[in-house]
DNA sequence: CTGAAAGCGCTTACAG
DNA sequence: CTGAAAGCGCTTACAG
C-alpha cells in the first residue's frame, strides 16, 4: 500500500462495505453494526495506521471542527496564555484553531476572517473587538457562531469573556487607599477599546465611592496598551499632577513604560510614586521593582470562549457573559506614600514646569 | 438564494457550465475561457459574493494550502515573533496556520501532529526541536515537508533557520572582554536543546580564543530557559565562583532570573556583575537594568522558515540551511570590572561558604 | 472555448 | 446488520 491508506483501504482489508466501515470506525454509529465486523474493521484500521481525512468528513458533514481565533498582536505577553487555553479546550473536542494576528489592522483582520470563512471554519473567537467593530458586526449579520474575549463591543453582540475588571479595579482603589494615598492617577488605555473604556469609568467610580476627590485622581488616555505610551502619559503626569502619589496603569505594558519614566525622571517607585498594573503578565513578578498588578487567568478566560464557542455551534443555549474572578497581587510597587514634603525629585520635576 | 453560495450558483447565475466557471475563477486557468465568458462569471461570483470553499478545493486538490506550527511554549517571548512572522510569509501566498503549544510535552506534540495531519497539512514548521527529536524523526521517515525553526535536530533531518549563534555568542564575549573581564560565566540552557548546546559549545570556543582561562569561565547548565532556571544557577556561581564579574545568559528569561538573584543576594549590576542575555526579547529593553544582549529577528526567522516550505512542498530546492545575522545590542547591564578587591556584597557572599 | 463526467475521501439516509 | 448509492463543493483530463 503506498500513500496514506484511506477508507476504502480499510474496508477492503476488512473484507467490509466502505459504509459499514465508516460506521464501524465512528463512535456514535459503531452500535449498528456487529462486534465482530466491529472488531475487523478496527483492527485493519489499526494495521494500516489508518487517519480518517478530517478535510473530507469536513466536506461532507458541513462541520470543519475548525475555529478562527483573531488576535490583536500575539506579541502583548497576555495573548499566549489566552490561546493555550482555546487550544485546551478545542482539542478534546476534537476541534483545532486557525490563529492569526490583525495587529489592530483593519485589513489584515478582514484578510484573516476571509482566509478562515472560506476554509469553513464553525466559529470565530475574536480577541480583537473594539467597542464599535465593523468585522464582529458583520460576523453577526452572517450569523457565524463566535465568542467575544477579553474585550467586547458595546453593542450585545456576542458572548463574551473576561476577567472581573469592575472587581479588579475596586481592589486596587481600595489597595491605594488603604496605604493612605489620596492623589492616584490612572494611565487608561485607548478609548475605542472596551478594556480601556470600563477601567476608566470603574476607577472614577470607585475613587470617588472611596471619598478621594475628582480633582485629585485625574485620568490620562495612552495611545496604546503598550510601554512608550505608558512612558509618555507618566511624563505628562509628573508635569502636570504634582501631588500625585500612585499611578494605576491600564495594564501591565503601560506600567512597565511607568516605571521606565520613573527611573528617568529620578523618581523612585515605590517611595516617591506607587505604581499598579493590570493582567499581572508572565514577566510582573521580574521586574525591579516588582509589580503590583491585578492576576486574570488569560488560560481559563481563553478555555472558557473556547466552551461557549462550542457550545453554541452545537446549538447549546449558555450565558451570554462571563466575568472571570481576579485577584490582586501585591508586591513591591506600591507602598505608603512619603509624608511630609514631596521628595526632592518630585520637587524639582515640579520646579520645572 | 439562502446560504453561503457556490460554485454552482455562480455557474447559473452566468449560464454557464460549473466546470467553464471553475475555470473562469482560476487565475492559471482564466486563459482557457473567452473574455466575455470570464466576466459574466466574475461579475456573478461577485454579485452573488462568492468565496471558492476551500476544504472542497483541497480534497480535489489534494493540497490543503494549510500548514501546521509547533511551538514548545507561546508564552516564551521569543515565539510569537515567530509565529506572526510565519502567518506573513504564508498568508500571500494563500496559506494558514494552525498553530499548537507542545509545552515540550510528547504527549501533547504527538496529539497535535496528529491532528494537524488529519487536517491534511501540506507540511509543518517545528519550533520545538530537541536534539534527538522521535517525532521529527518520524516527519522525515513519513517523508512529509518540513522545516525547524531556531532550534535543530542533531541529524540533518530537514532545512532548518535560525539566528547566527556563534556570531552572537562571539561578539557577546569580544565585548565582556573588551570590558576588562576575565572572569566571564556561562548559564547555559538545556543540553537537549540544540541552542542551549550551541551556544555552551562557541562559548568555551570563543573565551580560549580571546585568551581566557577555562578554569576561569565556568559553564553552568539551566535547568530550562526560563526565570526560576536563572535564579539558581546565579545562586550557584556566586557561591562556588566568587571571581566571576560578567554572567552570558542563555537567553533573556534566563537573564532575567539572573537580575532578580543579584538583587536579591545585594551584588550590584552592572558594578559588581556584568549580565548578558540572548535573543533580544520585547521586555528586554525595559527591564532595570536594561539588558545588554543579542538580537535575532523572530519575525525575520518566522519568515524565512515558512519560505523555506512552502518551496519544500512546491518542489523547489533551497539551501537546507539559514542563518540570520545577528546584532549585539549593549545597554546597561554590563560594565567594565570594579577595579581591585571585590565589592562588600560580593566579599560577604562569598564569606559566606 | 465549453460541456459532461469522474473523482478527491468521507458520511448517511435508504433499502433490504 | 450490511450494501449500494448519492452527494458535500470543488477541479481537471477528456471530448467535441
Amino acid at each position: 500500500m503506498v500513500g496514506i491508506p484511506t477508507l476504502d483501504d480499510v474496508a477492503r482489508a476488512a473484507q467490509v462495505h466502505p459504509g459499514t466501515a465508516s460506521r464501524a470506525l465512528n463512535e456514535e454509529t459503531r452500535s449498528k453494526v456487529s462486534p465482530a465486523t466491529v472488531g475487523r474493521v478496527l483492527a485493519a484500521a489499526d494495521r494500516l495506521g489508518y487517519t480518517p481525512n478530517a478535510v473530507a468528513r469536513g466536506l461532507r458533514r458541513q462541520r470543519s471542527m475548525t475555529v478562527g481565533v483573531l488576535i490583536p498582536d500575539l506579541t502583548n505577553a497576555i495573548f499566549p496564555p489566552i490561546v493555550r487555553g482555546i487550544e485546551e479546550s478545542l482539542s478534546p473536542r476534537g476541534f483545532t484553531a486557525f490563529v492569526a494576528n490583525t495587529d489592530n489592522d483593519d485589513y489584515r483582520e478582514r484578510r484573516a476572517f476571509e482566509a478562515f470563512r472560506a476554509r469553513q471554519v464553525d466559529g470565530f473567537i475574536f480577541a480583537n473587538a473594539r467597542r464599535d467593530h465593523g468585522l464582529i458586526q458583520e460576523a453577526f449579520n452572517l450569523g457565524i457562531p463566535s465568542v467575544l474575549a477579553n474585550r467586547r463591543t458595546d453593542k450585545s453582540l456576542f458572548p463574551w469573556v473576561a476577567g472581573d475588571d469592575d472587581d479588579g479595579v475596586e481592589q486596587i482603589v481600595k489597595h491605594l487607599v488603604e496605604l493612605g494615598h489620596t492623589h492616584v492617577a490612572h494611565i487608561a488605555g485607548p478609548q475605542n477599546n472596551s478594556a480601556g473604556f470600563a477601567r476608566a469609568e470603574s476607577f472614577r467610580h470607585f475613587v470617588k465611592q472611596h471619598g478621594l476627590r475628582e480633582l485629585d485622581c485625574p485620568v490620562v488616555i495612552a495611545d496604546a496598551f503598550d510601554t512608550e505610551s505608558g512612558g509618555s502619559a507618566t511624563k505628562q503626569i509628573l508635569h502636570h499632577f504634582p501631588a500625585v502619589t500612585a499611578i494605576f496603569a491600564g495594564n501591565d505594558m503601560i506600567a512597565v513604560g511607568v516605571l521606565g519614566a520613573l527611573r528617568e525622571a529620578g523618581v523612585h517607585c515605590p517611595v516617591d510614586m506607587s505604581v499598579v498594573g493590570f493582567n499581572d503578565m508572565p514577566l510582573a513578578k521580574d521586574l525591579a521593582p516588582s509589580l503590583t498588578t491585578v492576576a486574570v487567568s488569560g488560560q481559563q478566560l481563553g478555555a472558557m470562549a473556547a466552551t461557549l464557542l462550542l457550545d453554541e455551534i452545537a446549538g447549546v443555549d449558555r450565558e451570554r457573559t462571563v466575568l472571570l474572578p481576579v485577584e490582586l497581587v501585591v508586591r513591591e510597587s506600591t507602598a505608603p506614600p512619603r509624608v511630609g514634603a514631596l521628595s526632592l525629585a518630585r520637587q524639582a520635576s515640579a520646579a520645572r514646569e
